[in-house]
DNA sequence: CAATTTTTGAGGTGCGCACCTCAAAAATTA
DNA sequence: TAATTTTTGAGGTGCGCACCTCAAAAATTG
């Protein structure tokens, strides 16, 4: 007998087909001693519900929402883009998957519509935000209600949520310290780090990791304290003229967050593209054609339609009560040169 | 009304169900102006099956066979790893995909069993193999006979397969060389070149972007003749102590193939680890364990498990005649470093 | 103990499709 | 035109499961 069916389920538990279904489906009525004889012949057989028959019969797509930050953002808008894809593409094995805005600096501008959801009509949420109180309790009450949730890009760990998918920042800076090293001359060099904050969590993570990479392996390199540009064009410009006046020694920039647009010309109005090495984070499309144009010399980044897709393997395996292979849902942390962009 | 059943298209085309089930299952007996009626109407309500409804009242799973060649190299080892791993992932989509050796040396021993196989047992084949005559003809029956194949690794161009999963070569050896020459120190060097057969047009592109990523972007670079090492540790470790005795200034390695161990091995002996910037090909044991001991600077990979999942979405989305989403299925060529290993 | 509530079983329907049989209709041939 | 062959239709069954109804059995209560 190849896969096991509720019929055998139903008859070695020694209980009804609709008993069985009771169980399966989680319905009232059922006292805890046949919940258990069934669960137990489930271990015994080995039954596992085949769950395209179960959403053909339910005459319904798993369906998925995936919120993300409102924002004009490249890489929000990057992301945007792989939901989009990854829906179309999704559609073909019946998922059904919908992008859902939320205004990003309003901690409880989340935590409402996720309240709103309820566990029958959809199946599972995709969530990029960042952990804030009510959040993190709106998150709690919706895995409650049974819904599978996954945190993308950044990891919400005292949400509950049941999984995250995305790079470990400390080892993207660490990476990015390595690449750095690896490419700045014998002997000792500055280099100067720029983020949009420094009070977001990903942006310290990388930063340490950076630091670490350099100065474990590369000693000689001396780390600038951070310019941080707080999404302000020109603030980051000023902040980093100031930078480049002081040192004019400068060999190279490490671009955490955002504010490459900003760099890239003030790179090139001083003269000192090409001269200074840059590494900076996330394909957007000023960093695919900074590196086009032999602006950046590498960018550490994440495969945002892997992110999705892996998303999506998680939160179906979550609901069919299936064990999650962690070593394939692992998102790299990639590296791209001028070469390998696509 | 959302998606239309064959129902609805048997309506639409004026003809029984009966009908419909036979042209969609291709079976005999239908007049071609009955097909064309049916076919018109699946366009016109744009009519797509469901595949898993299919395979449910079919009883049967997604059948995918694996051809890899027999051998010990890491390499090899690594493929099958992630063959099995995504078999047993894969099951849980009612994905059927077994692993299949071939004698990789003999260009017949692949065309037999693929002779052998039946369209009405097997959905798809994944090939992972070298293009011969004899194997592009056992290719072309297949597919004569409606199996899906997918060519993983290394293109079949001339046998017709469906699609092509896995890097552009070329593009890999300019990956490494634009790295190289980022990592060499300004001014003249020597790099050395060493794959195991240059008969491989897999090696020969690599080394051919290579040479040209460096040209382009670092005049100064002085590339060697590439060092066969044919299979044989012995072989090449008697070429590469040549070379080494002829280039004391050597600076860099790039690896294109196998012969890792014996390099990073001589390197050691001859204390010119760290000294000399190493670039190498896929990961296996000997190039993580060299990325962590600091023995090796990059490794060029390309990631198995994603190349396994999409070529069995690819052989999916052929079989249900869907298109296939070229830019989802690209798989990209990976550059590693110590700190972006695991 | 009977009356009530809770738990269980039996049985049916349909999801979208494949596959089968048999007879009727249409096209082809003699 | 009749006899033959080819094409088409009608109808049924089952895949593995969800969901529904109603009655029977068991457990709980007064």
């Amino acid at each position: 007998m190849l896969r096991p069916t509720i019929t055998d389920l139903a008859s070695e538990a020694g209980v009804s087909l609709a008993t069985v279904d009771r169980v399966l489906n989680s319905r009232p009525g059922v006292r805890q001693v046949t919940v258990d004889k069934v669960n137990f012949a489930i271990e015994k057989i080995g039954f596992v519900r085949d769950p395209f028959a179960a959403n053909l019969a339910r005459k319904r797509d798993f369906k998925v929402i995936a919120f993300v930050p409102k924002g004009d953002g490249q890489f929000l808008t990057e992301i945007c883009a792989a939901v989009h894809k990854t829906a179309k593409a999704a559609a073909a094995d019946r998922v059904d998957l919908v992008l859902q805005h939320f205004e990003g600096d309003d901690p409880h501008a989340l935590a409402a519509p996720l309240d709103a959801i309820k566990s029958d009509t959809v199946d599972g949420v995709v969530i990029m935000a960042l952990e804030t109180p009510p959040l993190r309790d709106a998150v709690r009450r919706l895995r409650a209600r049974g819904v599978a949730t996954v945190a993308i890009i950044s990891d919400l760990p005292n949400s509950g949520v049941d999984y995250f998918i995305g790079i470990n920042n400390l080892a993207a800076g660490r990476t990015a310290g390595a690449l750095m090293g690896k490419m700045l001359p014998a002997g000792p060099a500055k280099v100067a780090v720029m983020t949009s904050s420094l009070q977001a969590r990903d942006s310290l993570d990388r930063r340490l990791g950076f630091d670490r990479a350099l100065s474990e392996g590369f000693s000689g390199v001396d780390v600038l304290a951070t310019v941080e540009g707080h999404d302000d064009p020109a603030i980051l410009g000023a902040a980093l003229r100031r930078v480049l006046a002081t040192h004019p020694d400068l060999q190279g920039v490490y671009s955490m967050g955002g504010g490459n647009r900003v760099l890239l010309g003030l790179l090139r109005d001083t003269g000192l593209t090409g001269r200074v090495r840059v590494i900076a984070h996330e394909l957007t499309q000023t960093t695919r054609s900074g590196l086009r144009q032999d602006q950046i010399d590498a960018v550490i980044t994440q495969d945002l339609g892997h992110i999705m897709r892996s998303a999506i393997r998680t939160l179906r395996a979550v609901r069919d009560q299936r064990p999650i292979l962690a070593e394939q849902e692992r998102i790299r942390i990639e590296i791209l040169v001028k070469d390998n962009l696509d």
